[in-house]
DNA sequence: TATATTTGACCACC
DNA sequence: GGTGGTCAAATATA
């Protein structure tokens, strides 16, 4: 059964497309020819973003073998974008609300985080361009003391998959213990485990746990002895539905509250599936693959010589929310099913890259198509509760 | 209504 | 027995 077809994504947005790259091109003003110049530039480079996005699709096909083309096409995507973003922020649109709009990426700013992994592939990639201005290059910052709203940080939360509700109960109101004793507390794992530490938000809170582009889900937290911050444990999102048995720990350092060190345990079962929304063609989960922890060592927790920095792993992340985030909203409905779906995974779950793309779509795809389409249909209709391994 | 977080209690390990 | 990891009821949010 097909949901989604890969190729039914194309036309909606083409028109667009050719409008913005036609204003672009041209300069004009679409609000009207009394906004500051500057802003001709803003929709210049949001044009150009477009023109690029569109150029990079027809691409596709005969790039998909070509890693180093296609990062140096959506380095020029970025940068675009990058542009645009800087210049509104001389027009006075409050950095805060481009961050909180742009932040689930990690942290570390809205478009920085698809910056090439070396300084050789931003080199072939500058070439590729045919220009360099590096200074576009620089991740974005929010002004010193600019504070991000609750609302911008809870949309920025939404999207990082953490989303859900801060619960604050006044009075303690568990029922009381149940007399049977609960079974199947393991402490002793598989054994996987990796240990990275990642610089917490540069922006909005910082104590948002650092968005490694899965899908968490916070499942407990403790006081930990000799720590002045609790460590937080998480597990998989789609542990309930894939079974997929990766959690990690993240704990803020004593010595430094703007770090966090984030312990991974065990593998990523999930990533066997696909995600329809981002499947874009081949090309790009190539690409993807090449970087994914998944892709390199079969397992969702990568050994040392392939575990991405952070930085890198949010470049995924990053790159897949830009195979969303610009296409028209309207045809991101079409596609995503307006992602309102748990509020919260919605956004980051598109972003768990997968290592083997196919464009059939198995069981587990629709699954993931579900998931991410917070549409009526919920996974309980599909899986039925003997599914569930965690009920 | 579904899904998220919070948090006290439970349990395994040292 | 202390500590860390996990469970699960309660509850907030969209």
């Amino acid at each position: 059964m097909h949901v989604l077809a890969p190729h039914s994504r194309g036309p909606p947005f083409a028109p667009l497309l050719g409008y913005l790259d036609r204003r672009g091109r041209e300069g004009i003003a679409i609000h009207g020819g009394d906004l500051p110049g500057g802003m001709d530039d803003v929709l210049s480079q949001i044009g150009d973003a477009f023109r690029l996005a569109g150029e990079l699709m027809g691409d596709l096909p005969a790039a998909q073998n070509d890693p180093a083309y296609l990062a140096a096409r959506c380095h020029g995507i970025v940068r675009a974008y990058n542009t645009a973003i800087r210049l509104l922020q001389n027009y006075g649109v409050g950095a805060v609300n481009v961050a909180a709009a742009a932040r689930p990426l990690d942290g570390g700013g809205p478009l920085d985080l698809l910056r090439l992994r070396s300084t050789e592939e931003a080199a072939g990639a500058s070439q590729l361009l045919g220009e360099t201005p590096t200074h576009l290059l620089e991740p974005f910052h929010m002004p010193a003391g600019a504070r991000a709203p609750a609302h911008a940080v809870r949309a920025a939360a939404d999207v990082a998959g953490t989303s859900g509700g801060p619960v604050r109960r006044l009075a303690p109101s568990r029922s009381p213990p149940t007399a049977q004793p609960r079974q199947g507390r393991r402490r002793r794992d598989s054994g996987q485990r990796e240990t990275i530490s990642v610089p917490a938000h540069r922006m909005g809170n910082i104590e948002l746990p650092p968005d490694d582009g899965y899908t968490w889900r916070k499942y407990g937290q403790k006081d930990i002895l000799g720590s002045r911050f609790p460590r937080s444990y998480y597990r998989c999102t789609h542990k309930n539905y894939y079974g997929c048995d990766a959690k990690k720990k993240v704990q803020r350092l004593d010595d430094d509250p703007f770090m966090y060190e984030v312990t991974y345990c065990g593998s990523h079962s999930c990533l066997t599936s696909t995600t329809p929304l981002l499947n874009f063609p081949t090309a790009t989960a190539t690409a993807t693959a090449t970087n994914s922890p998944t892709a390199a060592t079969g397992s969702g927790l990568a050994p040392a010589d392939h575990f991405m920095a952070p930085t890198e792993q949010a470049a995924v992340s990053t790159s897949m929310h830009l195979g969303v985030g610009w296409m028209p909203a309207s045809f991101q409905g079409v596609v995503a099913g307006s992602g309102a779906g748990g509020g919260s995974s919605a956004g980051m779950q598109t972003s768990v890259s997968t290592a083997a793309r196919d464009t059939d779509y198995p069981a587990l795809d629709l699954a993931d198509v579900m998931f991410n389409s917070g549409g009526s249909v919920g996974m309980d209709g599909i899986f039925s509760s003997h599914h569930r391994r965690d009920s």
